[in-house]
DNA sequence: TCTGGGGTCCTAGGACCC
DNA sequence: TCTGGGGTCCTAGGACCC
């Protein structure tokens, strides 16, 4: 019998496996043991979303496009995804994880923190508590979760990913650097596929290689955060688990063409549609924004973007529209090219105020038509009224 | 092969001010 | 004739995450 070993702090991280295909497989029981991918539709531009662990065997994997896991998996299931649905079944999971602590981080649907430094008089261990979060999950929810057990964010996120599926990895205080050293450096969260040819440019491909690197060496590739990124390859990560949601900083839509764009009408009637979704998620946020942000992609996969700041905040989509599309159009008078993509987003967010200082138009009536707007495209469909001007091309 | 959509954060350059 | 230095705001682009 060893001593019980001290946890300055207990964090685990929650990550339901395949998420978007189990749960599709949860409601349509007759799909369980075939490759199940969600994502677009055949034939479309999507990518994959989620796929089952019997798809992976195919080599499909998520952000792949479907087009090649079509090619690699040609008599998988493929589903368009249904965000509302999976919705639902994350607030059970995160009722599910709150009862273990009131410190529970979504970061995801299906991803979520908790700390349970304070919950072991409760829940016995941190093993102990592991074992109950997934058996809840799996007799409640019907879903398999992976664990990852940790003194840290970083370190139990790492962990929880080890030994998936239906993972359980507990990473004891004092082991964090060793368990860290031998894994490949896109292990850790932030170092992503140019991070990682940079770093093997330099002889760096583990997170112990990465531990040992003076930060004068890491400063060319990660400026500023070198002194954190080699912190965090030991093992090293002070965040707390933060409960509360941070209010956003933008909101936004975008949209990649069944077929690229080419028509002027055409693009400004899917500006419309953007901007429109984009006011009416601001309205219902009770946000305003006082910078218009576009994003263009051409069929070429070149991306750019324009934005433009406002004299004053708008939650208004008829002024998002006619922002977004003189950005839009100035940026097609440099460039003239098929386009693939269009984005609108707003950012520089503040709580809603009414401004009194409009010239020629009813602030007021606006903002009342606005919402009465809104409660119409709730009741009927999404997109249905807009200006006859757009209308007329339609 | 042919590359989503929702975001966040960082960098770098130019304008402008003191 | 040769021309500082720091801070802040704004814009564009890119890396990254789920």
């Amino acid at each position: 019998m060893s001593v019980a070993t001290h946890w300055p702090r207990v964090i685990v991280h929650a990550d339901l496996d395949a998420f978007f295909a189990a749960a599709e497989i949860l409601r349509r029981p007759e799909l369980r043991g075939k490759p199940v991918i969600v994502g677009g539709r055949p034939g479309g531009r999507g990518v994959v979303a989620a796929a089952s662990y019997e798809a992976r065997a195919y080599g499909v994997r998520s952000a792949m496009p479907i087009a090649q896991a079509v090619r690699l998996c040609p008599h998988g299931v493929f589903l368009p995804g249904d965000h509302a649905y999976y919705r639902e079944l994350s607030g059970r999971f995160r009722a599910i994880l709150e009862r273990f602590s009131p410190l529970v981080e979504m970061v995801s649907v299906d991803e979520a923190y908790l700390d349970l430094s304070h919950s072991e008089r409760s829940f016995g261990p941190p093993l102990e508590a592991a074992r109950a979060i997934k058996r809840q999950v799996r007799e409640e929810l019907g879903l398999i979760v992976s664990l990852g057990v940790a003194t840290s964010r970083l370190v139990a996120k790492i962990a929880s990913d080890l030994d998936k599926p239906d993972g359980l990895r507990l990473v004891e205080p004092g082991a964090e650097a060793i368990t860290l050293a031998p894994l490949p450096v896109e292990r850790m969260p932030g170092i992503g596929p140019k991070s990682v040819e940079r770093l093997q440019r330099i002889g760096v491909t583990t997170l112990g290689g990465l531990a040992r690197m003076p930060a004068a060496a890491l400063r060319p590739i990660f400026g500023r955060r070198a002194d954190d990124v080699i912190a965090r390859a030991r093992g090293i990560d002070p965040r707390p688990v933060n409960p509360e949601r941070e209010p956003a900083k933008s909101i936004g839509h975008e949209r990649t063409f069944g077929q690229d764009l080419t028509d002027q009408h055409e693009i400004e009637r899917a500006l419309y549609h953007l901007a429109e979704r984009t006011g009416r998620a601001l309205r219902r946020e009770g946000l305003q924004g006082r910078v218009v942000a576009v994003k263009l992609r051409y069929s070429d996969f070149e991306t750019v973007g324009r934005q433009r700041r406002l004299p004053r905040p708008t939650d208004d989509h008829r002024e998002i529209a006619a922002v977004a599309t003189d950005l839009v159009t100035r940026l097609l008078e440099e460039r003239r090219a098929p386009v693939r993509l269009l984005g609108v987003r707003v950012t520089g967010l503040a709580p809603a105020a009414i401004q009194l200082t409009m010239f020629g138009d009813d602030p007021l009536r606006r903002h009342r038509l606005n919402h009465a707007l809104d409660d119409l495209a709730a009741r009927y469909n999404a997109g249905l009224v807009i200006p006859a001007r757009v209308a007329r091309h339609t």
